[in-house]
DNA sequence: CCGATTCCATACGCAAGCGTATTGACAGCT
DNA sequence: AGCTGTCAATACGCTTGCGTATGGAATCGG
């Protein structure tokens, strides 16, 4: 009888488990709002466990963003290698900006620790990996050398401003149409 | 002999000097880094004194953030409206997100605390702002409607982004030359 | 020159959050 | 069944930073 309840927490905990929740909890509430206690009370145990999984917080705090770091730029580039003509990858990189908001609302969240001695290095691999990406696409797309740089500058600093934004502050929000219309404007703007 | 010292302090507070050292503070080490002891000690008091002049952290805060929204704004808008060609103040817009860095650092700071419930709706007023005004100067510079809201979002966003990633992120930082460069491809990509 | 006001120092109490130490429960192996 | 290694609970100490209470010094109007 009592039993449905207790099944629906695992019995004993990975660091995995730890990690996938530390990303969880920094979508939701930030870098800053990670704490060991009020993770643990959301894993249904106490920080006793935790400390046996890791040395310390920012220990958590590093495996959590190599975590992301791995998967989270592996699935966009997948997605968008399957697509061959450059033109249609920079619109599919644009609109995928509009989409999954999850992945976005982490992103969003790293973006505002930037300060953070454990963050910024991630953040700074994390862009600058994503805006040459950027730039190749855009010289497959004809512009020449310094130009595509600027223009994978320009579009990626589009992207972050979006999420800071649109995200964090909410009155600044768009309507799913405006949103839409919005992206292939910016489309229009930034492809050649 | 030993006065000259004492006198580079001033002997006592008003509210104002606190909350132009809360500013200081601010854009050198965050929102989350503005703490009244350390902000007395910098200021050569105790916090008795800052206790007298405000109710709590928060209110020195509210109050510092008015003041830089009141000042920063207005310096802006002052500044451009000495120029009455539309292309010429969207060009000099451009241009002076890459001067002035002390006022950006302020800002680039406030960007990373869009969590904050005092820091917010400033921060969403700011924007709303800017945003508006941007959007008229492209109008006048012949966008029609909807394109000069949706040219000026894309612009505050790339301005908002590049302080997110060159101010914050210093690996990212560009030289003074390359700044140049980048600022009037931008200015060329996105000035009809 | 003398109260009243303004500004500041000192000394507390308190809460949050990290990290440690110790003990306990449970599983798998032999 | 008993041992060993794995995971977790409890209890504690420590630091940081906020806010309060109270007394003292400086300054100004009269």
């Amino acid at each position: 009888m009592d039993s449905s309840v207790v099944k629906l927490e695992r019995a004993r905990l990975s660091a995995d488990d730890w990690e996938k929740a530390a990303l969880e909890s920094i979508a939701e509430s930030g870098v800053g709002g990670l704490a060991v206690e009020s993770l643990a009370r959301r894993l249904g145990v106490t920080k006793g466990s935790f400390y046996w999984h890791f040395s310390n917080r920012d220990a958590l705090l590093a495996a959590a963003l190599a975590r992301w770091e791995r998967s989270d730029t592996h699935n966009l580039i997948a997605r968008i290698e399957t697509l061959t003509d450059p033109y249609e990858r920079l619109r599919e990189l644009f609109r995928a900006s509009s989409r999954d908001m999850r992945s976005h609302r982490t992103y969003a969240a790293l973006l505002t620790a930037t300060d953070h001695k454990v963050v910024a290095p991630v953040l700074e691999r994390v862009a600058a990996e994503r805006m040459g990406y950027l730039a190749r696409v855009f010289a497959q797309a004809g512009m020449k050398g310094i130009d595509a740089e600027y223009r994978a500058r320009l579009a990626y600093s589009a992207y972050v401003g979006f999420l800071q934004l649109t995200l964090q502050l909410k009155s600044l929000k768009l309507s799913n149409e405006d949103l839409e219309a919005y992206v292939e404007h910016v489309i229009g703007a930034l492809i050649p």
